[in-house]
DNA sequence: GTCTATAAGCAGATAGAC
DNA sequence: GTCTATCTGCTTATAGAC
């Protein structure tokens, strides 16, 4: 029923190309090309390249800050609130395998939006920091270097989207639960 | 005693640019402007910017393999071979914060290099696999799924660079014992 | 909605003077 | 070792025909 419209295509395009060299390598012409048009054809859907890269990476930063927000503000265990992180992270990397490349490793090419890009991004690492702060407080999580936990986290959900598109044989789920298990309680065996 | 030659100069400050926007879209007249001389004459001591790219991202990719063959024909348990692995990132990155930006996001724009880059790689990647799969074998490890395992720890050590220069307050020793408690025995408090 | 033609500027790299 | 001048080709984007 519903139809894929030429501005998606030229966006789901675009972030696959961008996944493969970067925002910077990647012509319009190469974009174009790819949807067997011409350059020129491309603006009568989208106004610039830049405008490519804004729509690819801002839906996507939204939602990370808004899920996160929800997750931060709900009433349940810390550890509950971690693995529904790891499950949003990981649930958002499926679907978008290539935008999420372009988030990565694409921002610092954002002009208008930049700076929005980064509040958006300190809100989620802000929310996220504060979580494991009050896990620490409730004796859920142990008393370690508060940045070192955060960005050992953060640093394999961020990298998902590097890893997922190639092992089509771990679903989603089960992807959840076993990175939930590492994440959480180690791999060193008692 | 040691002084640091015009070529170094470049390579450094190249690597440097790269790390903030990315082999791709920095040009020569933008390292040049760095050096406080002109394009042109970068090229009185390398050949090509793509020369340049290939001295960043080949040193240190043999440095990780070399290293990570050491460790993986060392004879100690698979839990003191993941502490040497993890100091080693650590150690490279805080040697070289610009290089391993190259090293992680922009090994896609080697030319010629490229093919040897990926083999450098794949031993470095086969060899940390192996040691993880030998230690299930021996009872260190549990026995989750490999690749998840893998890539969760190698995720973390990737992303170093983007975290380390910032954190100066933490030595390199003291992040070695914190990251590798977190990486191998979580963060739960039990 | 796609095309051809083209503008205006920037890219990597070289030649040759000093 | 650095400079100025310059070549050649590629970049994003627009104008206007169909």
């Amino acid at each position: 029923m519903k139809k894929e419209t030429r501005k998606e295509q030229i966006i789901q395009t675009s972030a696959k190309l961008f996944k493969e060299k970067g925002y910077a390598a990647v012509t319009m012409r190469d974009i174009a090309k790819s949807l067997d048009i011409k350059a020129a054809s491309l603006y009568n859907h989208i106004s610039s390249k830049q405008d490519i890269l804004k729509m690819i990476i801002i839906s996507i930063a939204e939602e990370f800050t808004n899920k996160m927000l929800e997750i931060y503000s709900s009433e349940v265990s810390t550890i509950d609130k971690l693995q529904s992180i790891i499950a949003l992270h990981i649930d958002i990397a499926y679907k978008n395998p290539y935008k999420m490349a372009s988030l990565n490793s694409d921002w610092m090419h954002l002009e208008e939006q930049l700076k929005y890009y980064l509040e958006l991004r300190k809100s989620y690492e802000n929310n996220f920091r504060d979580i494991i702060k009050k896990g620490v407080s409730a004796g859920e999580i142990q008393n370690k270097n508060i940045e070192v936990t955060l960005f050992s986290i953060l640093s394999t959900l961020r990298s998902l989207y590097l890893w997922i598109p190639q092992k089509e044989d771990l679903n989603p789920k089960e992807l959840t639960k076993n990175l939930s298990e590492i994440l959480i309680d180690g791999i060193r065996k008692h």
